[in-house]
DNA sequence: TCTGGGGTCCTAGGACCC
DNA sequence: TCTGGGGTCCTAGGACCC
């Protein structure tokens, strides 16, 4: 028999909220959502049932979404939650309209990536070609796995499925197919606790009905364009010309459509990859002013410039270009960045060169957002070499004399 | 009180080099 | 003096994903 490739997608199902629902079982079958961040929901509940094992706390002690007050979002929300239309992604105030009963819980980020990494060493010892997608899905080449072509993989995901069960209570749902494309949608094709296997040719039957949304690459943007054009369905677009699709997409997007809608991807399973930046940023609780919030700010950026140190650290990387995020009252965003001469992990020369940006972009309106950005990073001790002494890089800008920026300390300040 | 936080990749113009 | 390409890096913004 030969062997076919085949790759799964694997998404555990309702992560965040059923992390939470193995410590609160009493919760089981209850709309719930997991969000917003800045309400210590967890600490509330303990106070006032210390001594009480969290699975006895009463269902009334529990915040609802409708008493909710801030500007997060929705990370998950619970099946029973998903009835009422509350969805990721959406405002706590807009989901609390449509489900003001729902319970809310905050995300437990330690424990979240806990379950994280338990699932994914459960699936490595199973087939150990996995790929990271965050922290609740995989991709999973399963061509070489034993067992792996059995019933098109079926027989290996419900291995994969009952294994992490077994060891966590947790569900996932799993997509089998010949590329990460198609498994990827395939994965939800059975959700919650589902398994299901699409083949080269189910591409007509399975795939083009689908709206094109569904594909991983086509977004709100592209959605809207496609529609002005009546497009609606991947099949609707299967049945453009190529050419005509890098007319109206350009030549990379348009191609990737062209083929991504016939169900074509040769992309691998990347097992390992280096980061290529991070960053640090914060959604303030009210809007404020650069000149009149100026301390608030100031300790804020000083803040996240901190932060990204630490992080830079602690996972052992340096970085060249620094780099701040703006977002304004209007939601409009503004980046700047500077590239360095050197690469640095540290606190004090981010804050510096994080400082120069800001002093390139209009602080007149309120700001909602502050952010700092690490980039073009390298492992710690593993930088490219400079230029040679003597010789000037020519991409390396002027080092700019320091002046103090806007939130920087003051004498007196 | 609409719209979090952490990422990746692409595009496009300008600088600069060969 | 005028006219070229190819290539890389830097920067800003935007689409998209989890």
């Amino acid at each position: 028999m030969t062997r076919i490739r085949r790759i799964a997608h694997l998404d555990m199902d309702a992560f965040f909220a059923s992390v939470e629902l193995l410590r609160y079982p009493q919760l089981k079958g209850l709309p719930v959502v997991i969000g917003g961040g800045r309400r210590k929901v967890d600490e509330l509940l303990l106070d006032r049932y210390a001594g009480l094992p969290l699975a006895k706390i009463p269902i009334d002690a529990f915040p609802l979404l409708k008493d909710y007050v801030g500007r997060g979002v929705i990370t998950t929300a619970t099946y029973p939650a998903r009835q009422f239309g509350v969805g990721s992604a959406m405002g706590m105030m807009k989901a609390a309209r449509l489900c003001p009963q729902a319970l809310v819980l905050p995300v437990d980020f330690d424990q979240v990536r806990r379950f994280s990494r338990a699932f994914k060493g459960i699936i490595r010892e199973i087939a150990p070609l996995v790929e990271d997608r965050g922290v609740d899905e995989v991709y999973i080449d399963f061509t070489d796995v034993p067992g792996g072509q059995r019933e098109g993989g079926r027989v290996l995901a419900r291995l994969i499925q009952k294994s992490i069960f077994e060891a966590t209570g947790l569900t996932c749902s799993i997509g089998v197919a010949p590329n990460k494309l198609i498994a990827k949608m395939a994965s939800e094709f059975d959700k919650p606790n589902g398994i299901s296997i699409v083949y080269e040719a189910d591409v007509q039957s399975k795939i083009w009905p689908l709206p094109v949304r569904k594909i991983n690459g086509i977004g709100p943007k592209s959605e809207e364009k496609l529609h002005r054009l009546h497009l609606h369905t991947l099949g609707d677009i299967a049945a453009q010309s190529r050419e005509w699709l890098v007319d109206n997409f350009g030549q990379a997007y348009g191609g990737w459509m062209h083929e991504a809608s016939w169900g074509r991807d040769d992309r691998p399973v990347v097992v390992e990859s280096e980061p290529v930046s991070m960053s640090r940023e914060t959604t303030f609780d009210r809007d404020l002013h650069a000149v009149r919030d100026r301390q608030e700010l100031g300790a804020i950026f000083t803040d996240l410039c901190g932060r990204v140190a630490e992080d830079l650290r602690r996972k052992g990387y340096v970085g060249k270009t620094i780099g701040i995020k703006l977002r304004y009252d209007d939601f409009r965003t503004a980046t700047r960045d500077q590239t360095l001469d050197h690469y640095t992990a540290d606190a004090a020369t981010i804050r510096r060169a994080a400082g120069q940006c800001l002093k390139r972009v209009d602080l007149g309106p309120r700001l909602r957002l502050l952010g700092v950005r690490v980039g073009k990073l390298a492992k710690l001790g593993e930088e490219p070499a400079p230029p040679a002494k003597g010789q000037v890089d020519p991409q390396a800008h002027a080092v700019q004399q320091h002046t103090p920026d806007l939130f920087a300390d003051q004498p007196g300040g």
